[in-house]
DNA sequence: TAAAATAGTTGACAAAAGCAGATATTAATG
DNA sequence: CATTAATATCTGCTTTTGTCAACTATTTTA
């Protein structure tokens, strides 16, 4: 782990002057082209952009107002770009690609690709992934983008490594948001054994919430005779609010349902009003509570079911 | 997690143009010194390089020798650097920074540091930890380098979320290398529950290695009164063979004898030639043997004993 | 309604980069 | 060993790329 602020920056300018020789390399192939690489990163930003004008080019690619407008010319005169005189300002063009211009595009992302495939020729599917996925992290993270909920995959097949992760998971917020003590990861650890040393596929079931490789979410479905059991149900902080709790929600009681089980029961604690107004509005209603201040003080487990 | 590798070339291609923007933003701030952006990469090639020489930075930087030619002796006309001529070839010359020159590199490092600074002011430590490593990553899997020991990093601190993760760690590498089946995984949780629940630090304690804030490696003692268990002795591959298991062994087996453990035993299977290897020469001793098929075929458990 | 600001264009010019040929040296080949 | 081929660098010339400032047409602001 880069532990000091001062090490992160000299990080992330030893990548930039890396990665300025990486991006001299590949760009080369766009030198053949007929296009100089301003034109193409403009012909890519118009594509991009919807109601494109000279002005919003000139902010996003810091490129000076003279110069752009003989690009722009030359794009025009090769038939990539339509200008239309915008109706609302009439200084203003509105910018679009032709389909020639599309067909440019299309060719030169296909040479791109083709060189980005030779340039990662050599390394594995794992390390491939690392790698994109390093991409898409730095992206997300300079731009602040918030997660979009259709970025993140959910799935249910039980890979090896799944109960260790959400684990983690569990300990890391239950810390971080409740202060629980080291103690709480082991009763979660414990729970993950048993669903695991009995693990039926017909009638258990772990559902994963990844985003860029890594596990955001989860809930389970856990086999009780008729009853099943809701357990792990957790978002990480930065995933809620985008509708996904409801999904996995949803989807777990689908399961539950199509399993033929008469009710589902589940456990959590006062700490966690934002679940527990879920599981309210599911429709689960509470059946008991009792203290527990093993994981911190005055903490009380209360019991929800809902018949199916 | 992206999944095909038409998308993850997608994702770099993508990656590729918006880094070209954030480097043109970040690269002006050259302008504003007295060297053009060339000027200054061929400047910091000199000094990152030994007995650099013009043909080197020609392919380094992939620029035209006419072109470098100029640039260089422009660096030498400001006094930035040195020619000498080769010893081993009179064609050549060494070039190398003088004092003036490290100073000027110093102060655009300065300034590239400052804008750095403004540009993830706005993140969170955490997501600046998440860009530097995913920078990092980027770089050591582009250029194929091999984790270097010193980089890898060993606490003992027992973080919530490290037995989750560690737990997880096992799951998938005796998947992939010993197509353990899903009920290890759920062993491993129950090891890790008993080890929580009892927790000591004056008597229990887990090591764990990390490189790029990920873990990489682990081990771990277990109490028993007058004799400890050592436990999780585990590497990722790429992680083996670099001295790494070694000291993970020694660090454990030291904090047993400063315990005043009287003995170290361990349980084992026969799949693990390589841990059987380290376990005999650090002094272990096989003291007992028996079958166990629950998470594959044909596995024999051992146990081992070092008298301390 | 006049002044200030904005979107874009154009001409003049400077800086950056590339190409081709020249020179000195080294390596390779018969 | 002599000759040829290859290499490292330099120089003159050219093209490409990018910048600056002045200018028009329009919109916004005071």
């Amino acid at each position: 782990m880069i532990d000091n602020s001062k090490n992160k920056i000299a990080t992330i300018r030893q990548f930039n002057r890396y990665y300025t020789n990486v991006l001299g390399l590949l760009d080369k192939h766009i030198l053949e082209s007929e296009l100089s690489l301003s034109e193409a990163r403009v012909l890519h930003e118009i594509a991009a952009t919807d109601g494109c004008t000279s002005k919003m080019l000139i902010d996003m690619l810091c490129i000076d107002s003279g110069y752009l407008s003989r690009v722009l010319d030359r794009l025009e005169k090769c038939g990539f770009i339509n200008k239309a005189k915008s109706p609302s300002d009439k200084r203003a063009h509105l910018l679009s690609l032709t389909s020639k211009g599309f067909n440019k595009m299309a060719a030169l992302n296909g040479h791109s690709d083709k060189q980005i495939q030779e340039m990662i020729s050599g390394l594995s599917e794992e390390e491939t992934s690392v790698l994109a996925n390093s991409m898409l992290n730095i992206r997300n993270t300079l731009t602040h983008q918030r997660p979009r909920p259709e970025d993140v995959t959910i799935r249910h097949d039980l890979r090896p490594g799944d109960a260790g992760c959400i684990i983690a998971m569990h300990a890391r917020i239950y810390r971080a948001e409740y202060d629980y003590c080291t103690s709480f990861e082991g009763y979660v650890a414990q729970s993950f054994c048993e669903f695991l040393l009995n693990y039926n596929p017909e009638r258990d079931r772990l559902w994963v919430a990844e985003h860029l490789g890594a596990p955001v979410g989860c809930i389970g479905v856990v086999n009780h005779g008729s009853r099943a059991q809701l357990r792990w149900f957790l978002l990480s902080s930065e995933y809620r609010g985008i509708g996904l709790g409801k999904k996995l929600m949803n989807m777990a009681l689908d399961f539950c349902r199509q399993c033929g089980y008469d009710s589902v029961f589940l456990d959590t604690t006062s700490d966690l009003p934002l679940a527990i107004s879920m599981y309210t509005k599911a429709g689960f209603v509470k059946i008991s509570e009792k203290d527990n201040n093993v994981w911190r003080e005055g903490v009380t487990e209360l019991e929800f079911e809902l018949k199916l």
